[in-house]
DNA sequence: GTATGTATGAAACGATCGTTTAGCACAGGA
DNA sequence: TCCTGTGCTAAACGATCGTTTCATACATAC
């Protein structure tokens, strides 16, 4: 059920984190924004670093899931071929950027995502970059199958590059100026051209 | 003189901001580190806040006012004429990135100011905003001039693409793996053509 | 010499933090 | 009926936070 204590404590920690961060955000703030007892959390959750990994686990988790299905589709279109590189671009921002329309995880989780990518708590960055780094080899190969034309090292770098531009238009409410289906569409789209402008932009060091 | 307790301060607090964030970072660990008192901070800064914002004000102020010196340049050099996309962008991330192998403020300074774009407080974003509202809008109506194909909202979801992946780029340690000016050079070069190729991308709108 | 203002120091303040303890209500099985 | 375990709560714990107070050293001006 959804009123069950423990998830009320996953909302109400999701939004408080999304809005004022993590250290900011103490237990009592949490638990009384769920409706529920201080101590509620260490029962359910242990600590409040546990609650944080559930936090980011329950939804990460899907989302990275769908980022390897939508690049594996990607990459069998192209059988032996050069994949897409729009198809491999939108495959890793598409599902991020899409959930910022499903009213349940909504902005509030994405913002919470896009701002983990630059968290200063090492605690944070280790959750949630083991539970991405799997998901970051598999896009940099096919990045680099995509584009053979550039080196290593480079695909490395634009594939950061990829990273923060997605991270800031995550965290930024402005982003998505509106929570219609038109208007993730058409920022999911500009982001999309952006990145893929990038990317396969010349080195100046080819030919 | 450097040795001057508020220096020290300044110097501590600045590489501890930016090793651990500003929230987990205490005023305690803060006059360790620099050999001073735990007073000392509020005598010489008044609070921990005005603290916070006498080590951004140092050294941003400077950092943007070289970046409208570059841009002015890049608009002079253009005439009447569309001015140059490359020296737009690189007028706006190479002060940043250069700064990096200053060994004084230094690479310290630079994951601090990175990491200010996606602060979760809202009294340190206010504090770097109201410093940077000014070179923002400036660089926003070079980009339109320089990219006149687009239009104005285009410019400013791109223009906050390039902020992120900057953003992302200063903070990311790897980024430039060496110190060396080589090193730094080569991150600027690499991060400037990604940028070029995004801001120029076709919207496939036009015609 | 005396007074004044600045820089620093030790110690304590109240507040808030995450966590723990002890106990209560109540379900279901022996 | 008694027992056990689960969900929850009120209350307190020790630690740490930013800040303040009060005292002291010391330079300079009178």
């Amino acid at each position: 059920m959804s009123d069950d204590t423990k998830t009320r404590i996953l909302d109400a920690a999701e939004r408080l984190f999304a809005d004022s961060g993590i250290d900011a955000t103490s237990l009592r703030a949490i638990t009384a924004e769920a409706g529920a007892n201080l101590a509620a959390v260490n029962y359910h959750f242990g600590s409040k670093e546990a609650l944080v990994g559930e936090v980011y686990g329950r939804r990460i988790d899907p989302l990275n899931r769908e980022r390897i299905d939508r690049l594996h589709a990607a990459l069998r279109d192209a059988g032996d071929g050069v994949p897409s590189l729009p198809a491999i671009v939108e495959a890793f921002v598409a599902p991020a950027m899409l959930a910022m329309q499903d009213p349940d995880a909504g902005r509030t989780f994405i913002r919470l995502v896009g701002r983990a990518h630059t968290e200063a708590s090492t605690d944070v960055r280790r959750i949630v970059f083991t539970r991405f780094q799997d998901v970051a080899l598999a896009f940099q190969k096919a990045l680099a199958r995509a584009l053979p034309q550039l080196d290593r090292s480079t695909v490395q770098a634009r594939f950061k590059f990829m990273i923060g531009a997605m991270a800031y238009a995550m965290t930024d409410p402005t982003a998505c100026a509106g929570p219609t289906e038109r208007d993730v569409r058409r920022s999911l789209d500009r982001l999309v051209r952006f990145l893929v402008g990038g990317l396969e932009a010349p080195t100046g060091e080819e030919k």
